[in-house]
DNA sequence: GCGTTAGTGGACATGGTGTCCATGATGTTG
DNA sequence: CAACATCATGGACACCATGTCCACTAACGC
């Protein structure tokens, strides 16, 4: 069977089906233990279907990432975005809301290629966000993989501390540690534009 | 058979061997590529002798990060360490003269528990950098997985780029980024210090 | 040299992957 | 609403890797 037709009731309830058993099975086992065969007896679905809509279960969970972007854009134009790299506080409070999801997703039970896509959509965000502050070039990219991995693994971190700070605080934590990360960006461009 | 005794000249041969052969399969194949039958095979040992020295393949790569760290330990002492993580340096220039290994090792192409293990060697030389400059807390933590975090995403995206900066240039880079973000940790010891 | 210890290689059970197909079930369309 | 196209099913198949075991042989240390 090729590629089947998004729009069939059908595809959408398999799909759908096969997401949330996806996390069902994540939250109780980890991503490595999580196999095509466990999400799909759960999911009461056959496993050859799997095979028509997904590659492997890496191609499923991202295929649910999509969502989370939708939902920070949302949520980040719904309030003053004056600040930069405003995507965070989103972002973080996406995690506390999913704290368990997001653990078992890209914490230290995690696959390295959700992860990936994890940092790759954090450096996405980032990027956009600074592209104003500095002409591109080495410099500015260096800077947004500078802070996606510093954001990374602070979030890592945090999801992973017993006692968490509560979300605002990591939030502030987070601008109070790379604003003038920021500063030294912008002071960077001007020097080059009037050297 | 139990635990070899690693004095025999036998088992220490074995290792090295193992080891090797599992260096040249990584360049070849990549982390996820790599399984325990290739690196024997290409070790010309057998697989049930493997098992009797490693767990597994990540088992026998991490053996060798132990030679990383006493490398680092060497060279950091070799130098005026009187600067703050003076630890990148070292780590900056060994990846530019194993790039292609530490490329295959930490880069998009590895393995999950391998990037958790090398994340974890930056943790633990950071803290030990930064332990002086402010009391332990969670702001100290906090600060330690930003500046590990941030240090790791450069280095990989370092050893992406198609034309990487001279090693010189990112280990500067890497130190005008962070300066500020030691200075905000400096101050607020202090400020906690005497409230 | 001799007793001990490590390496060999093949067998075995297990379990996951990805593909294929005939069949039955369920939408969609005219 | 009926006919047809499309999807889901589940079982079979070939494949590959894992980890363990064992009887046999080779190499080491003392």
């Amino acid at each position: 069977m090729k590629t089947p037709n998004a729009s069939d009731r059908r595809v959408q309830r398999t799909r759908r089906t096969l997401r949330e058993a996806l996390i069902e099975v994540l939250l109780e086992r980890g991503w490595e233990e999580t196999s095509v065969q466990h999400v799909c007896d759960r999911a009461d679905v056959g496993r050859s279907t799997f095979y028509t809509h997904f590659a492997d279960k890496e191609d499923l969970l991202i295929s649910g990432f999509e969502d989370l972007r939708k939902a920070l854009r949302d949520q980040q134009s719904a309030q003053d975005s004056t600040r930069a790299l405003s995507f965070a506080r989103g972002m973080i409070e996406h995690a506390h809301e999913h704290r368990r999801l997001f653990h078992a997703i890209i914490g230290k039970r995690s696959g390295h290629v959700v992860q990936q896509r994890f940092r790759q959509l954090l450096v996405d965000l980032i990027r956009e966000d600074l592209a104003a502050l500095a002409p591109a070039g080495p410099h500015l990219d260096a800077t947004v993989h500078y802070i996606a991995g510093a954001f990374f693994e602070l979030l890592i971190w945090w999801l992973d501390a017993p006692r968490p700070l509560p979300p605002s605080e990591l939030e502030q934590l987070f601008h109070r540690l790379t604003a003038p990360v920021l500063v030294a960006l912008r002071e960077h461009g001007r020097a080059r534009r009037r050297p």
